[in-house]
Formats: structure tokens, C-alpha cells, sequence
DNA sequence: GCCGTAAACCTAAAGCCTTTCGGTTTTCGC
DNA sequence: GCGAAAACCGAAAGGCTTTAGGTTTACGGC
């Protein structure tokens, strides 16, 4: 016992063991991830603020793979259409990670940096400033709600008496395995259209 | 001790307790319903199926709120539109229960026939039956989305560092109080619009 | 009215979790 | 070389979920 020659522990280990808990069973805990290290509870509080500290790692992990670069696009429309399917894929990569993250307030700088850049981007569209939030807040229910439901791909709606919802049940079969998939892009088109129409108030002529 | 001569618990005050214990604190736990009904822990087993069970007391509770009238309408544009505000305002009125209701798969009966009337409505509208789940669906993202934006009002960004990120909050600052509403506003307004644009493709006349 | 059974509650306990605190060993800077 | 800091261990407090067995009350059949 003591100090070991060579650290079992880092931030980096404790955040992909504790990424890699959420993967496999849906959740995390502290002395789960100790067992995998190879260490005890305790020891984990030395390199990390508690759970929600691990939390907060884990945020920035998948956040990580959102691509800044897709902001830089011209034109805006195309920026931000690039931008949400690449926030929505970094999240779809670990789906399981959705409900942890969205209750907790976002503090990341590199996710309010991105943020900041939307609004930029929105603004030098010519969006007006009270109009850019709501825009920007739809486009991120939009982008973690499908993601959610990818979070429970079978069993988001348990038809237990399939009889008594046969329309629902015949429609789930309809659209198959690329439903939360159909659904983003259903949203994320109607979105796209409608923040293209508002930019450019329909003129009268026709 | 042993049986009272008036009973302490039962479903319906159980549930009440959890609901007014997640309005205040934004978690419940078994223990605690019970001290508040004057009770032991044990003993709010023996009337419902476990913390589980209280989640799905607490979604029937809340869906209650749900106007299953609002599907009754016509035409059928207005009849989803009014149908996802009353959804919405049922979760908005005990916003912070959303985090716990998402995670599981919804298997209430109440819920699960509304979405069955608005899979009859939408395919009485003209839609195909594999375009009606993703529609609904997208919906149902918009609706919780901004549900959730609801329950953490004023922090869903942490903005500790104001001067990295001038734009944002800028753009927060605009839109003040009711972003969420407004959020919610413009996406609905997105998506029938498009859900219109759908039904009706656009016969190249001008 | 009496009695067995079921209902409603209590006590207790196992096993998990989060978090803190003091002790021990190793490493590193000076 | 040595003191301080780093990294881990052991243990403990206090909370949560759930189960199991014990005790008292209510109710229905006779």
C-alpha cells in the first residue's frame, strides 16, 4: 500500500472507464470505476471533483468530436445544417451519456465557445439579436431529443396490447431501424426552412 | 405499531408527495415520501411497485394534464398544433420531472392512446404511413426539448466567464424571460409549416 | 357475535452508493 | 539529502433501494 511506482488513476482513465460504464449498462459509479482501475473508491476523489466532476469529463469528451470547423461554412444555412448533424453525431456516438448531461447546467468552454460562434453566425446572417437564442435553443432541442431516442432505440414507446394501438403499431413498423435517424431529418429540414424564411420575409410577389 | 386505524398511504398520496417533493427539489426518493406521510420506508412497498412504479405513477399523473380533446379538432393542422401546446403544458407545470420520465420507455396506457388518435389523424390528413412516426416523433422531440430547457430555467449555460463568450451572452440577455417559450414558439411553427409543405408538395405553379 | 384471512404498518437487515478523513508510501524539487 | 506533495489505502458516516418476517387491525362468512 501507498503510493503505487506507476499511477493507476488520471483524469483521462477515470473519464473513458466511466464513458465506457455508460456505453455498456446505461450509468456510472464511482467505486465501479475504482474496480476496473484497480483501486479503491477513495482515490478516485484525489484526481476528480465527485461525480458530478466526472460528469463535467464526460461532457467534454463527447463534446469533443462536435467539429468547430463546420461553423466556418458559407453560407450560414450551410454551417449550421453541418453543425447540427455533427453535434448530433457526437452524441449519437454514446447515446447513454444524453440523460447524465442534459439536466446539468452546460459549463464547458469548448462547448460555449461554439455556442458564441453560432451566434456570431446568426448574427452576421442577419438575424436579428432577440431572434438568434430561440433559434439557436430549437435547434438544440431538436439535436438532443432525437438524440435521446436513439438513447432507447426498441423501447421508447413498450406496446405491451398491441391490439389497442394497432395504427401506432402498424406505423412504428412502417417507418423500421432508422427511426430517430427519419425523425432528425424531419426536424432538422423543417427547421432549416423555416430559418431560411425568416430571414427572407416572403415578398408578395409571386 | 401494526395496522393504523386510518391508513397513511396509498397510490394516490404517494404519487402526490413525489410530485410536490421533484417540484421542490428536482428528486424523490422512497424514504423521503414516506417521513413526509409519517410513515416507514418499508412500507410504501406494499403499495407500489418500487421506485420504478413511482416513475410510472408520476407520468400518469403528469399526462393526465394532457387535453386528449385537442385531437378532436379540425382541420387536422390545428388539432397537432393544439395537441403539442397541451402536451407541452403538461410538463411545463412540473417541469423538473421531464429528466426521470425520459429515461424510461413511455407504457402508459393514457399516452400511449393519444399517440394512437394521432397516428389515425395524420393518416386521415393524407400522410403515408411511413412518413407519420418520424413526423410525430420530430414533434415529440420538440415538445420534451423545450420541456427540459424549462426545468433549468436560468442555468443551461453556465456562463462563469463572460467576457470569453460577448455574443452569447449578449444574445441571452435579449431575449430575456421566456426564451424557452420563445424556443419552443419558433419550432413549432417550423415544423407545420413543413408538416403543411408535406402534405401539400408544391405544384410548380406560381 | 366469532374467527380466520388479508391488509397495512413496523423493524431489521443486506448491499449499493457518495463523500470525507487520516495514515502510508513513493516521488520530486531544492 | 530531505521536506513536501502526490497517490493510494482503509475505514467510516450517512443515504438510498429492496426484501423478509413480525404485529396489529379490519372485514367477510358463518
Amino acid at each position: 500500500m501507498g503510493r503505487p511506482r506507476t499511477p493507476l488513476l488520471d483524469r483521462e482513465r477515470i473519464t473513458t472507464t466511466a464513458l465506457r460504464l455508460i456505453d455498456e449498462t446505461g450509468d456510472f459509479s464511482v467505486p465501479q470505476i475504482a474496480r476496473r482501475l484497480g483501486a479503491q473508491t477513495g482515490s478516485v476523489y484525489h484526481h476528480v471533483d465527485g461525480r458530478d466532476g466526472i460528469v463535467e469529463l464526460l461532457r467534454e469528451r463527447v463534446c469533443a468530436a462536435i467539429d468547430p470547423g463546420t461553423l466556418e461554412l458559407t453560407p450560414w444555412d450551410t454551417a449550421v445544417e453541418a453543425w447540427a448533424r455533427s453535434y448530433r453525431a457526437a452524441f449519437a456516438a454514446h447515446p447513454r451519456t444524453i440523460p447524465l448531461l442534459m439536466t446539468s447546467p452546460v459549463r464547458a468552454p469548448r462547448v460555449l465557445e461554439q455556442y458564441e460562434r453560432a451566434v456570431s453566425l446568426l448574427l452576421a446572417a442577419g438575424f436579428d439579436r432577440a431572434e438568434v437564442m430561440p433559434l439557436i435553443i430549437a435547434l438544440e432541442n431538436l439535436v438532443l431529443g432525437s438524440a435521446l431516442d436513439l438513447a432507447a432505440p426498441e423501447t421508447m414507446w413498450e406496446l405491451t396490447d398491441r391490439a389497442s394501438t394497432p395504427r401506432l403499431a402498424d406505423a412504428l413498423a412502417a417507418v423500421g431501424e432508422g427511426r430517430a435517424d427519419r425523425a432528425f431529418e424531419v426536424g432538422l429540414a423543417a427547421f432549416m426552412n423555416h430559418a431560411r424564411a425568416l430571414l427572407r420575409p416572403p415578398d408578395g410577389a409571386c
